[in-house]
DNA sequence: GATCACATGTAAGAAGTTACATGATTCT
DNA sequence: AGAATCATGTAACTTCTTACATGTGATC
């Protein structure tokens, strides 16, 4: 059994949550803002199905009542994969290119890792952003002269998305060591 | 033919900067920070096969000199069809979640498209920026006490995320407007 | 009793990834 | 000669999308 997919470690976190069918994934996934995914049953049930097939998650309620319908669960092994997933260090091309999906992950830390780990995810993204803005910085200085308006725009976007980002992480890391010392 | 894929359409784009061969057009998508795509041949050379069988692109020069090696120029279909590509309004879907990819059509309009209408697009994207801003604090204001840390700060940034961009956006437009007053 | 929301599933196809294969040319 | 780079391509596989199919329970 190969390695969950992106969608099914999506899905394992939300089962995290609580148990759910498949049908209620469908309706968090459209009307969640980290809306990554749709909500093709095309996706949702086959991903299920080998979540199942790998023991990952397993069936908590069958058919209640006379509608057919089960809900599932995470296993120990599911949650272990899980946690596992979710401390993950991120790669530079993840925080270039999969920052949502980073978000996501952020989203479902609560509980299943430590806050101290929490704290070392989002130093990772600062130093692997601030990164991210000294190259696109670079290639702007290169390629300033070449650079006609409208490409010159879109990649000053990007250098404007990724300050906003860091800027962000500051204030996150401290909101969130602050927290960690005054829990409520 | 069916129409071209998104990869499809940003190879289309950077043969109009200039003829290149799919190995050139390999190196760019890697050396790029737009660089939504590998660089995968088994990605790029089909595609290129799928433009060309299409009509949207020509072999402009095969196999100069004894290595085997085309560079491929659209037609003038290719150009047709890459400019209605550019054009194509922005769906709220797409500002919420292909922003980058929004980013890289920005790029490519210079010359191509009437500076009226890169002032349009940007008009657009800030419309659905903000729509999008009001939902995402919806959401924090619906679910701020249920919303454990971790999970509110990802949500948080997908909303400093999209302010970002907004304010951004407002300085773009301007810029944009007082350049197509005194161009260079 | 017709219609709608619930609930799950499959079939066909598109598109990309990884990995491999194949040669030519240049460099050392 | 051997290695690295140039340059293109294919095969197998994975995954998601679209569209359809199927049936139940609730609602009007």
């Amino acid at each position: 059994m190969p390695a969950p997919t992106t969608l099914g470690h999506v899905l394992l976190g939300l089962l995290h949550q609580q148990p759910r069918s498949g049908y209620d994934l469908r309706k968090v996934v459209v009307s969640t803002p980290m809306s990554l995914f749709s909500d093709s049953p095309g996706a949702i049930y086959p991903a299920l199905r080998s979540l199942q097939k790998a023991g990952l998650i397993q069936v908590e309620q069958a058919a209640r009542g006379g509608r057919r319908r089960s809900t599932f669960v995470p296993s120990a092994r599911g949650r272990a994969a899980f946690v596992a997933w979710l401390r993950q260090p991120p790669s530079q091309d993840d925080i270039t290119r999969l920052w949502p999906l980073l978000m996501l992950r952020l989203a479902f830390m609560d509980g299943l890792v430590a806050p101290a780990d929490v704290t070392a995810f989002l130093a990772r993204l600062q130093t692997g952003i601030d990164a991210h803005v000294v190259e696109l910085e670079a290639f702007l200085a290169q390629h300033r002269a070449l650079l006609p308006p409208a490409a010159r725009l879109a990649l000053e976007s990007g250098i404007h998305d990724a300050r906003g980002r860091s800027a962000w992480l500051t204030r996150a890391r401290r909101q969130s060591s602050r927290s960690r010392r005054s829990p409520a």
